[in-house]
DNA sequence: CACGGATCCTGATGGC
DNA sequence: TGCCATCAGGATCCGT
């Protein structure tokens, strides 16, 4: 469900709440996507420092070690008001000094993993092949273009992979792609450093204007504060397939790429 | 080593 | 409170 866009509104929903809690309890639900990977009781009593975001990736640290949290498909993170009930796809519960922050994840494809620290093992199995960081500086074209011209997969497939830039997910690599006029299909190598000079600053556009809009509500995301996000009522091609190109007017298409779908509008999108 | 595909899991939706 | 197929915002693993 989340990507970048969702999960730093999810971070900025909670973080100044919850920084500075004191653990006071931990209950886990179902299994999900990884084992936590220490004993809970290891996080009782610790207070939680802040929280940072890596790709999709929360990094809830604590004095000691930090909590790397995935929201996976579909989960989310929010305080809730009834500590007493854990629901049917209630995964994660940490009760604070601050309020009980609860993972819900139907799919359970999210994760909560413990690192004594980022440059450990545990944290760099997770973090090490990531990409950059999209909204960061280390965002630059030259690498980007770079790493593109040696690929020779569809340049769709490239944005997800997250080993080029992290946190583009299947809606923002529509959007972007829409942005920069690039047809979803065409092959990274075969993309001109201006067309990638486009790319590049559609794939930031898009980002910062979704994290602007509260990031994306399709069917039930919503931040730590239960807020949805408006950026879907404003996408260009995701979710739009049989209707009119807001552009043009053409009839924006639904095709398959690598299990996922990808919208994209073939008059305003060149090969 | 880059790529394509299967895979984890539950729920919503639509056709029959 | 019908059944079945398909799809869903992610990312890893495995075979080629």
């Amino acid at each position: 469900m989340p990507e970048l866009p969702e999960v730093e509104v999810t971070r900025l929903s909670f973080a100044s709440r919850i920084a500075g809690a004191c653990i006071e309890s931990v209950v886990l639900g179902k299994p999900l996507r990884w084992p936590l990977g220490c004993d809970p009781q290891l996080l009782v009593g610790q207070q939680v420092v802040g929280v940072r975001r890596r790709g999709k990736y929360l990094l809830v640290d604590l004095q000691n070690g930090l909590l790397l949290v995935h929201l996976g498909m579909s989960g989310s993170l929010a305080f809730s008001e009834n500590a007493g009930s854990a629901g049917k796809h209630d995964h994660f519960d940490l009760h604070t000094s601050h309020g009980l922050l609860r993972l819900n994840d139907p799919r359970r494809f999210g994760a909560v993993v413990f690192a004594p620290t980022q440059n450990s093992p545990q944290a760099q199995k997770l973090l090490g092949k990531l990409g950059v960081e999209p909204l960061g500086d280390g965002f630059d074209l030259a690498t980007f273009c770079a790493l593109l011209k040696k690929r020779r997969v569809p340049i769709k497939q490239a944005l997800l992979a997250g080993d080029v830039v992290v946190g583009v997910g299947n809606i923002y690599a529509s959007e972007a792609l829409f942005l920069a006029g690039i047809r979803p299909t065409t092959r990274c190598a075969r993309l001109s450093r201006v067309r990638l000079a486009l790319l590049h600053q559609a794939v930031r556009s898009v980002l910062t204007r979704a994290v602007e809009k509260g990031g994306s509500t399709l069917r039930d995301f919503s931040n730590a504060q239960g807020e949805s996000g408006y950026f879907q009522l404003e996408a260009a091609v995701y979710g739009r397939a049989g209707q009119p190109c807001r552009v043009c007017g053409s009839v924006v298409r639904a095709i398959r790429q690598g299990q996922r779908s990808t919208f994209y509008c073939p008059t305003c999108q060149k090969p």
